[in-house]
DNA sequence: TCTGGAAGAGAGAGCGCTCTCGCTCCTATA
DNA sequence: TATAGGAGCGAGAGCGCTCTCTCTTCCAGA
């Protein structure tokens, strides 16, 4: 004999009252006395009733899933959980879910098959989706299968988008090298086929004909070590470095192992800005001033427009980042 | 006049074909000529067709989530997003689903509002849900709600659990450092309330004993900060400080700011042992050795035993947590 | 030519809820 | 005392699917 679980039926059986009238009991609407909903509320404890949310989805209509897809380059699917900039995303939609009874599904595809979850989340969501890493093909399929849908930092027209103003942060980050003093100032960029590094290095490029710097660069790959390995070659190259712009936290703190490593102290000989404000900054030593990539803010408002369905295509919505400063180019900066 | 969503009632019309038959179509069960396949297929797709999921897991009877329930001792809900350890439980949870069809659902909740999220998730999950810094009776008012329930690294006795073993793992850092020589071996501490600390700490006083050490300690609040202002704490206390335990790299990062800003060099002047493995250990500066904690997989396992259901009260899976040595302890360790 | 079986397709019964509609009874007002 | 109005409750019709059961073809094999 098979143990089944409890139905509403059950419920209202055991209270001796309708499925109607105890439906009412349970949800807190008006037309059932005191006592009746004493009764359903005993008998559902009794019999420990868990209402099936598929049922009460579709009986009322109400459908309750905004998706959250992150497309992990690595193919391995647990690198994204080192990943600063993650938890972030999920932090600001949860908050602009904070108090909507809408829940939040999470789903991490490898990119050799993107596309298939793609189309299933599409095809699944209800509210809507918030795309993270989604190239823009990909963005655009999923946004012709279910319109409800945002981009975040990741430019894919027409799909609406969340964006940070990447070039004109970047700008400012190495306006502040400038502004103390650093005039050898390089830069390690992010790797070319993304978006936001082709825009920060546009802010580089930006500064570097505004002020008639060098253009000294080089490459890693939004990690840990390529932002090592991109700060030891500028090093070897340019030995007089005094100022170093680095596209992304995770890289600038390989940056600054690789700078103590040899010799230069920070922000004495080289002061260095980071991009993101992730927790990378602040777990280097010393820690980095950085421009401030609101990622909660942009989650929560990509979420809320999801909410909202105010969605048209080519919607966007834009956030400055501003710059944090801290020990990596202020000597007098509190480190606590 | 409302443009309602077209159902398989309206891709049977189309296609000329039974609702019966446009869903076996559609779902690629036996029982559907080829030509059929593809006459619903296009008519789907004309329509936009997406299948209602509430209606799916109703008729079909398979649910199809699992949660994770955190619990945010900051009241600020975006303060998750910082922490390293959330990503991973993610990560892990996301490859152990990966395959399934079942989905990830996230709830995060402010401490003062835990016990009502308690009560909803526990209501609504389908097919378990995995808490994290979920206090004991918590877990266990989720249990009573719902059995199907793990607790991750925080024992809430009879709740499943899913745990490291973070006593051995902590005498192993200290056993480390004490190997490599170092005989003034301070430890800074979790706060006193939480269960992983309090293990670490029962790590650390066996060493103590064992080698007939000082037991130097004082205590973080798990922050970088905390870390910070303990380590400043001890190295005023005993200054002739040779080797710091942290119990977790967050506040190991912190902890490795105040050596370098009192003139410690690390290792050479003091060796720094951290826990966790997270992203704060390869950001801090030199590298953190650290204490590899499993999260992934322990995540992992938890979600498996879920989809698995074979969950009893009681249950319990422990993993082991290994040493991972870097530069602050091992100046040949390589940086890059 | 007849028969058996497989393949293709439709009818219809749910899945467990919500929600509208209408009935009954009780009380306040004329 | 007659009646309107409201509160409390039950009947029943869905919500949009899946899945079983049944019927109809159609073809291979005797």
């Amino acid at each position: 004999m098979r143990h089944r679980r409890p139905t509403i039926e059950d419920v209202a059986r055991e209270a001796g009252v309708s499925r109607a009238t105890a439906s009412r009991a349970m949800n807190n609407l008006p037309g059932a006395s005191t006592a009746t909903r004493a009764r359903v509320a005993r008998a559902a404890g009794e019999l420990g009733y868990r209402p099936d949310p598929a049922a009460r989805a579709l009986a009322s209509g109400r459908r309750t899933a905004v998706d959250l897809l992150v497309v992990n380059y690595d193919p391995d699917l647990v690198a994204i959980g080192g990943h600063p900039y993650f938890g972030r995303v999920i932090a600001g939609m949860t908050t602009a879910l904070d108090g909507t009874d809408v829940h939040l599904r999470v789903h991490v595809t490898p990119l050799d098959r993107a596309a298939a979850t793609v189309d299933s989340v599409a095809r699944e969501t209800t509210v809507g989706a918030v795309l993270v890493n989604v190239t823009p093909d990909l963005a655009e399929r999923f946004r012709r299968l279910c319109p409800q849908v945002v981009s975040l930092n990741t430019p894919a027209p027409p799909v609406p988008l969340v964006a940070s103003e990447n070039t004109a942060g970047a700008y400012t980050a190495l306006a502040h090298l400038h502004r103390i003093g650093r005039r050898r100032i390089a830069a390690i960029h992010g790797p070319a086929v993304n978006a936001c590094a082709t825009s920060r290095r546009a802010g580089h490029l930006g500064l570097v004909a505004d002020a008639g710097l060098p253009d000294l660069a080089d490459r890693g790959e939004f990690t840990r070590e390529g932002g090592y390995r991109a700060a030891a070659r500028l090093l070897a190259l340019h030995p007089d470095l005094d100022g170093l712009f680095v596209a992304s936290d995770l890289m600038a703190a390989g940056a600054v192992q690789a700078l103590t490593a040899a010799g230069r102290r920070i922000p004495d000989d080289v002061a260095v800005v980071g991009f993101d404000d992730s927790i990378a900054a602040i777990c280097s030593n010393p820690p980095l001033s950085t421009m401030r990539l609101p990622v909660e803010e942009m989650a929560a408002t990509a979420t809320r427009a999801l909410l909202d369905g105010d969605l048209a295509p080519g919607w966007l919505s834009g956030f400055p980042v501003g710059l944090v400063t801290r020990r990596s180019t202020d000597p007098a900066a509190a480190l606590c």
